[in-house]
RNA sequence: UCCCCGGUAGCUCAAUGGUAGAGCGUUCGGCUGUUAACCGAAAUGUUGGAAGUUCGAAUCUUCCCCGGGGAG
């Protein structure tokens, strides 16, 4: 089975419905993929996982370099196998590590070193070796190392992160199809990250730089991290104007429930956020009234599902009080539980905006939920 | 009956004469390509009681109350 994505219909918005095909299965676009850094969705079994419907999932090239290591897992069959997944997997460059751990690491053309935040010793990740790393664990789609840079930041910053992310986008481009012409037959797809922080033809610029790379898919990276939810859209519709219609885009690290709609009337066909699963184990649980902060006094003796609406399993079976309990009193089960509902949710509105681009109707879809969203929970 | 140790925030405990604190708990908030079952804020005190010494007492003195241990 090879790779291919179409785009078959496209609402008034701008929303594309499509579908990507990969070695390990087919995703309905837009899809919403739930992280999991280190080869697994935490609290979160790929029993659920499946049951839940998530075609494809992230994982990150940097956490599973450092542990356990890429080649112990490439001596295990890879990681679909050694995690027992068997839909499709992203694996993040290292790049938003570049930004997320800034402390620890030290940016050079040559590449990014950084330091172990579990054992202290050095390590150079370069453009090449990040697709080493991602051909040893044979992801299905692997990310071109960027770097990603916090906002809001200066111009003459951008526009150096925007070169060097140019310049490592072409050496990871070249070092990638060097190794695939020596595989044979493509089993594995690389994109390339857009960068430019907030400022529009930095981000139009950066597009076409990395257009003339030709990548089988692109992602807007170096967004969510502070800046305005308009800025955001502002910057992705600057981008997804320039990217050619046949090719998925993807919206790296986003967004709240009541965002995903406008990336995806923007053109965005695939997104990835730890919101969902971090949020729960946090005890936030988002519903469609709104979050609900469950450990809040006032659950303590509520009967009610956490989500009168939803039909997962967690809200057919518990009520809110006894999920406060289980929160308050630090139980594994908590987050377990908050995981699957708040999973599920994504995955849910995700279903819903894909229906609603088939009847067209998506700024209606977006504004129902919206309303009864910021209505908040009863 | 005597001797010793102790009594400080809801809990476990700091503070040895100089502005009563911490951790946990409670309440509330934040999390956007995961260093996050995490982080932040707030509320909560007649320092067991009474009387002394002192410019000043959780701290020193005396008596009483309560808990633990020991002796007889």
């Amino acid at each position: 089975m090879s790779f291919s994505f179409s785009a078959s219909k496209t609402d008034a918005s701008g929303a594309r419905r499509g579908n990507l095909a990969t070695p390990h299965g087919k995703i309905e676009t837009p899809a919403f993929m739930p992280v999991g850094t280190s080869a697994t969705i935490k609290a979160l079994r790929h029993e659920a996982l499946e049951e839940l419907g998530a075609g494809i999932i992230l994982a990150n090239t940097y956490h599973l370099y450092l542990r356990p290591g890429e080649e112990l897992i490439r001596k295990l069959g890879g990681l679909h196998r050694f995690m027992s997944w068997p839909g499709a997997i992203l694996t993040d460059s290292g790049g938003y590590q570049v930004f997320s751990l800034s402390a620890l690491r030290k940016i050079t053309d040559e590449g990014v070193t950084f330091r172990s935040h579990l054992d202290g010793s050095e390590h150079l990740l370069t453009p090449e070796k990040a697709v080493e790393i991602q051909l040893a664990l044979g992801s299905d789609i692997a990310m071109a190392l960027d770097e990603c840079i916090e906002t809001p930041s200066p111009r003459d910053k951008a526009e150096a992160a925007v070169v060097r992310t140019t310049q490592w986008a072409r050496r990871a481009r070249r070092h990638f199809l060097a190794k695939e012409n020596s595989h044979g037959e493509s089993e594995q797809w690389q994109f390339g990250i857009v960068q430019g922080a907030t400022f529009a033809d930095l981000r139009r610029e950066s597009a076409r730089q990395l257009l003339d790379l030709g990548f089988p898919g692109y992602a807007v990276g170096g967004l969510a991290v502070g800046e305005p939810h308009a800025m955001t859209c502002e910057m992705t519709g600057e981008v997804t104007a320039l990217l050619p219609a046949d090719r998925p885009r993807y919206l790296m690290g986003v967004g709240r429930p009541e965002q995903l709609a406008d990336y995806v009337a923007l053109g965005i066909d695939m997104m990835d956020c730890v919101l969902p699963t971090r949020a729960a184990r946090h005890a936030c649980l988002y519903t469609s009234e709104g979050r609900v902060l469950i450990k809040n006094a006032r659950y303590a003796a509520d009967e009610r599902p956490v989500d009168p609406l939803c039909t997962c399993s967690v809200c057919k079976r518990y009520s809110r009080a006894y999920l406060r309990h289980l929160f308050a009193a630090g139980e594994i089960t908590a987050a377990i539980l908050g995981t699957h509902h708040n999973v599920h949710f994504y995955l849910d509105i995700m279903r819903q905006i894909r229906e609603a681009i088939e009847f067209g109707n998506l700024a209606k879809f977006s504004a129902e939920m919206q309303a009864r969203y910021v209505a908040g929970p009863a």
